[in-house]
DNA sequence: TGACACATAGTGTTATAACACTTAATTTAC
DNA sequence: GTAAATTAAGTGTTATAACACTATGTGTCA
């Protein structure tokens, strides 16, 4: 019934060990998580990287962060925080200003127009995160996420 | 003691359901291992989506793909396999040649040099693993992985 | 058998990611 | 109080990803 990850990816050949079969599982889950949801957002002209940083700034509100504070906080490693924000910044969903105690910082803020493209998509989003994992029992999610939590303990 | 997911992104709201908590910690734990593998194979000169190309085509052995069965079989969303098999035929990874009975297939196989490559690479790949999951029980493993085969039960 | 639909690989182009390097402000140590 | 170290943001450049489009070979069907 659920067909296992072998079959997916039409592998003849059993997987080595346990280990290596969790991380490819963990790996392809998200990458077909992500790709969904970039599809959910495309039509509203952003990709998942850039929702994750309006999501970011919109619980540190009313204050900003600063840049390096920012990509600490992102789901997936980012190294170009900078150009990343430059691109939001055109699309006047983030501002920023220099900050005024300590000039080596720049406090970038969600815009107005950031928070209202947020609340537009909050629907979407929830149903997305449903759609994906209503099936499963809040027990079974919470499995799942104490799961997580324990390989990322040695992890990081 | 396992530190969960919001304290490592320094989120101060809970999560808004189980089911987005549980979407964030398949992604947050899958960027991680993909940049601790993708530093892994950095000395080696290749990327996680090559060394994905290569264990495929070593499992096709000793016959090649066509460029699409190629996509569809990885792990990850891959658009433009062209031009990925391209640098590996520059780095003498990997070989195509068109195939005689339908003349729109290119059939890509992996070279010695390729194969020698996924040899030197496997120790340190089984280590990689191990090194991520070793502190997980087989149970723990076999659950995750059950849970992961149901997440994506209904995605695919 | 000839036109049309379809499947396959590849190309042109733009956008984004990645990485090493630079510049500027602050802190630290003497 | 000044030089050196540290921390922050940003820049230059190359590599890769993404997407729409093209070219070519194969199958289909009137």
């Amino acid at each position: 019934m659920t067909p296992d990850l072998r079959e997916d990816i039409r592998q003849r050949k059993p997987f080595t060990s346990l280990e290596q079969e969790a991380q490819l599982n963990v790996v392809r889950t998200a990458s077909l998580l992500t790709d969904s949801f970039e599809q959910m957002l495309k039509p509203h002209g952003i990709t998942a990287t850039q929702y994750n940083v309006l999501r970011i700034l919109r619980g540190a509100e009313p204050v900003g962060l600063c840049r390096n504070e920012l990509r600490d906080r992102m789901l997936t490693r980012m190294p170009d925080v900078t150009r990343l924000l430059d691109r939001m910044e055109d699309a006047k969903l983030v501002a920023r200003a220099r900050d005024s105690e300590d000039r080596r910082l720049v406090s970038t803020r969600i815009t107005p127009r950031g928070l209202r493209l947020l609340d537009e998509l909050d629907d979407a989003v929830t149903q997305e995160h449903m759609r994906r994992f209503h099936h499963l029992t809040k027990a079974q999610l919470k499995t799942l996420i104490d799961l997580l939590n324990a390989v990322r303990d040695r992890l990081e």
